[in-house]
DNA sequence: ACACCAGCCGAACGTTCGGTCCAGTTCTGG
DNA sequence: CCAGAACTGGACCGAACGTTCGGCTGGTGT
């Protein structure tokens, strides 16, 4: 098995269940290695098997979504691509943001400090193209928390409410709005 | 100490650590209560202490803000006393919210059912309003789908940006636009 | 005065945790 | 073909897990 399909599948038990709730039995389980095996692929355990995770969202997020607003095509339709490529990260809301399900307990106390960063940087990204679309810098930090705000709300609310389609609607609704201005 | 007071400070727990990390030695410290004393209180264990928060949780979230919409005041008041129910059952973006705590794991394996249905039976109380405020039906439901996510978004967002301050700011922005329709 | 019981605790239970060790097996370059 | 590196499975470790138990309090009813 090379490395990426391992990551993925050690990734879908964090996102299942959380860090604290990932424990080694059940990544070795579900990666069809041993806990030794594990080992030798991240010998500081669990801990950078969660780091390795965790950047690599982090990662994907900023090229699946995050790059499009870094174009220099016109910003509403960078915004545009921004909400598919945030789709596309979430798999149309079926697949749980890992960085969000780092955001309690001893995971974020390891990682929130950087985390918290990585996202000051992004929405100041996001308001800095809203702002590119015309919009005053007060009102484009606004709107760019409001998007932000709204992706991770649907997202989470398609789970709390289970329903999937949720979110697909809402992005759907998302990128008239957007467009319309 | 009375109940009240030994469930919230159990909730603080759940809320800073999720389900899975909560462990009965932090809830014991933190409760000033021995282990043995948390099962004379909770004969189920930890199980029955999620449940009790959870439960306990979803009644608070009701009757702080979703209890304002079965009022029979003007529609889009009502709207903004449910923006500040909420906002006061999560302290003004402070305090997370538990049921989105217990979505992951095994405690969404236990109450993901009930949860589920639940919020539900809150969107179509939401989309009912809006379908007061002059919505039609289809529209209304995007409407409360939006509202419930931007809540639940800002609310996430504060803490993955470590901004307490952007919740509250959201609120008062979203409370403007809905009573300007 | 005594029995009773809710409330609480320390000490232990068996299990599972994250992590280690090591004897193999598989892969790979020379 | 072989030596050594890469990799694996399974037994194993101390610590922490959720849970249980017997016993210690202090107040209440009789």
């Amino acid at each position: 098995m090379d490395q990426a399909q391992l990551l993925s599948r050690l990734q879908l038990v964090f996102q299942e269940h959380g860090y604290e709730g990932a424990t080694l039995s059940k990544l070795a389980a579900h990666s069809g290695l041993g806990k030794a095996s594990l080992y030798h692929h991240f010998p500081g355990g669990k801990a950078e098997i969660g780091a390795t995770l965790l950047s690599g969202a982090i990662e994907r997020l900023e090229k699946l979504a995050f790059a499009a607003l870094r174009q220099n095509a016109n910003p509403r339709q960078r915004l545009t691509e921004f909400v598919d490529g945030f789709a596309t990260y979430t798999e149309d809301g079926a697949s749980p943001c890992l960085i969000a399900a780092f955001s309690q307990g001893s995971a974020w106390v390891a990682h929130g400090d950087a985390v918290a960063e990585q996202f000051q940087s992004w929405r100041a990204l996001l308001a800095a193209t809203f702002q590119e679309a015309g919009y005053k810098p007060r009102r484009a930090r606004r709107e760019a928390d409001a998007l932000l705000g709204v992706l991770y709300g649907q997202l989470l609310l398609a789970k709390l409410s289970d329903d999937p389609g949720a979110f697909r609607r809402s992005i759907k609704r998302l990128k008239k709005s957007l467009l319309a201005g």
